[in-house]
DNA sequence: AATGATTTGTTCATGTCAAGAACAATTACC
DNA sequence: GGTAATTGTTCTTGACATGAACAAATCATT
């Protein structure tokens, strides 16, 4: 599909009259007056741009840990649920198995955790190490950090009604 | 270690064989017994998994119309703010400028907007055709069967409360 | 009016990420 | 015992956001 990259000689819109903005104010009319309520009705939308936002923030707070959320996740039930298998995991966070086989290895090769060998020699065991559990001691910290950026943004009641209305996505059924 | 690797040879297609049977017994029972107490306290980990069952719900919703959501948000978007340009649409729904483009090919293409020149001959005013306007209509009927179905998740009090509290979410500023 | 800077739409290269197929090793089931 | 199912792994594919680079047009400053 070779079309010119931006249609060059267009018709001229000689014969709209549009309604004649001095620039300045269009810049800022633009950016401050779209009206997006037919959007902020829909729940969707909003649990989206509430993700993007929270994603964003977790990201830059377990930064200086070189952890990605989802890392932090399979820490976090590995502590939980010592010796689970990767399936179990995999299932418990809505990944599909192959999805999770390289943050583990990244995990496994920072040290942070193992996988032992069970008596089914199929599955492997997971297991924190020392380091693993040090190190999701101090992430635990700046993860309540930033559940209390979200609690600033959405006031504390507002945090507390999130939690308990989202917990019933939080058991996958 | 001395772990054996499974690594597959790569071999042409076998038969593909019959349709496996269910026996995911085992499977559901595992994911029974694990515990995620310790991400459920965090909203981040709840509004992720909010958003997965949302966002699965609204694509089917709006599949019988070949929309994907982000299509939809566009099409809103535009009819509530006819005319505004790509930039402006871009950065009330938080994408870069590049990446409307191809869903906005697409919309073009299947007759629901168009691209009309203005007095600024680098923008393009963006507009609703009447099939782009009735297409959103039966949409709107789908999306709020889609939203009595959260409803029905969270109840209608959790409902009306997850409107208000991701509200401030809604307007990027 | 000239000219450099900025904006808009577009293309392209890249990186990330999830989904799924295929496969080896192992175990479960009949 | 033999067939089916499970687990971990690799690889391929496709969707999708990101960012750079670029052409056309407009703005800003003189």
């Amino acid at each position: 599909m070779n079309r010119p990259r931006r249609a060059p000689t267009r018709e001229t819109a000689t014969d709209a009259g549009p309604p004649i903005k001095t620039t300045a104010r269009r810049a800022a009319k633009q950016r401050a007056e779209v009206n997006v309520d037919g959007l902020t009705s829909v729940a969707g939308y909003l649990i989206r741009q509430a993700q993007l936002w929270v994603f964003e923030d977790f990201v830059e707070t377990l930064a200086p840990l070189s952890l990605r959320p989802a890392q932090y996740s399979m820490l976090v039930v590995i502590r939980d649920n010592a010796g689970l298998s990767q399936m179990a995991l995999a299932e418990v966070l809505g990944i599909g198995r192959s999805g999770i086989i390289p943050p583990l290895d990244y995990l496994e090769s920072r040290g942070l955790l193992q996988r032992s060998p069970t008596s089914d020699r199929r599955t492997h065991a997971l297991h924190l190490t020392a380091q693993g559990t040090k190190l999701l001691a101090e992430a635990d910290k700046l993860v309540h950090q930033h559940e209390q950026r979200l609690m600033e943004k959405v006031g504390p009641r507002g945090y507390q009604q999130l939690l308990r209305v989202l917990a019933v996505f939080g058991t996958r059924s």
